[in-house]
DNA sequence: AGGATTATGTCGCAAAGTGTCGAAAAGTGT
DNA sequence: ACACTTTTCGACACTTTGCGACATAATCCT
């Protein structure tokens, strides 16, 4: 397997749910049913449990009394959600959902090590 | 074997899938059967395994926190869809086929260490 | 506790992807 | 040119996946 790779339209369920495509799953399920989901900038990134782990790695460098630092280490936590794949979809849940605009209709892009979950018009513009 | 060479015209069949020609197949089969396809510029470009791992290896230096680098690990990653040689042919999924503009016939243009899927047209302009 | 809101599981249909086979077409050797 | 082999192609049946809908379960609030 290569990673996350791909975009993908797929829809909210009236409950917030989305499915994660087949191409995912394996990746998934191999590893541990646990992600961390955050928000960005207008979107939202999801690390597969392994992932996160190397992340809080890369954060653990910075200094909590720099103020830059600080800021990106409250960009990552603050707003960061513990999700769950159950019967190979997940909750998004509302504030989330909010925070990247999503109604209907999802792309989730692929980053290889992580994935990306796009409200469909913001992704268009990001993408050209 | 030399790399992929030369171009073949192909069909696609009703659910999108080419015959991939003879002369890839000894190439691709001893090799892995997994490739990735990626959209590029109005066609799309095929990895065979190996050599996408060369390019993830070029991508690798690139900070996924850093927004610049960000969009450029996305323009590859999410453009990217993997696929394998199943029963000799190859499935095109439907937004690549979309996106490279793939109807009934597919021009396949050897790039050594990949290949090449463009649309008729969009072919002729460029090479003629 | 009761009712509203949020979360989770399951099922069936429609759409997308896959395997196979035989006929047509292209390529090969004599 | 002819027979023979290989490759391509279309068709069909079958499998898997995505998605909406509904039912059930958990949680929160007053």
């Amino acid at each position: 397997m290569n990673g996350f790779l791909g975009t993908y339209s797929v829809s909210l369920d009236d409950k917030g749910r989305i499915n994660v495509p087949a191409k995912f799953k394996g990746l998934l399920e191999q590893d541990i049913p646990q992600l961390v989901m955050c928000v960005m900038d207008g979107f939202l990134i999801v690390f597969p449990q392994r992932e996160w782990g190397a992340n809080e790695e890369r954060l653990s460098h910075l200094n909590p009394s720099e103020k830059e630092d600080r800021n990106k280490l409250r960009e990552f936590y603050a707003r960061a959600t513990e999700c769950e794949i159950k019967s190979g979809k997940i909750l998004i849940p509302a504030a989330q959902r909010e925070a990247a605009g999503l109604k209907n209709e999802v792309m989730i892009v692929g980053m290889s090590k992580t994935f990306e979950l796009w409200a469909p018009d913001r992704w268009e513009k990001e993408s050209g």
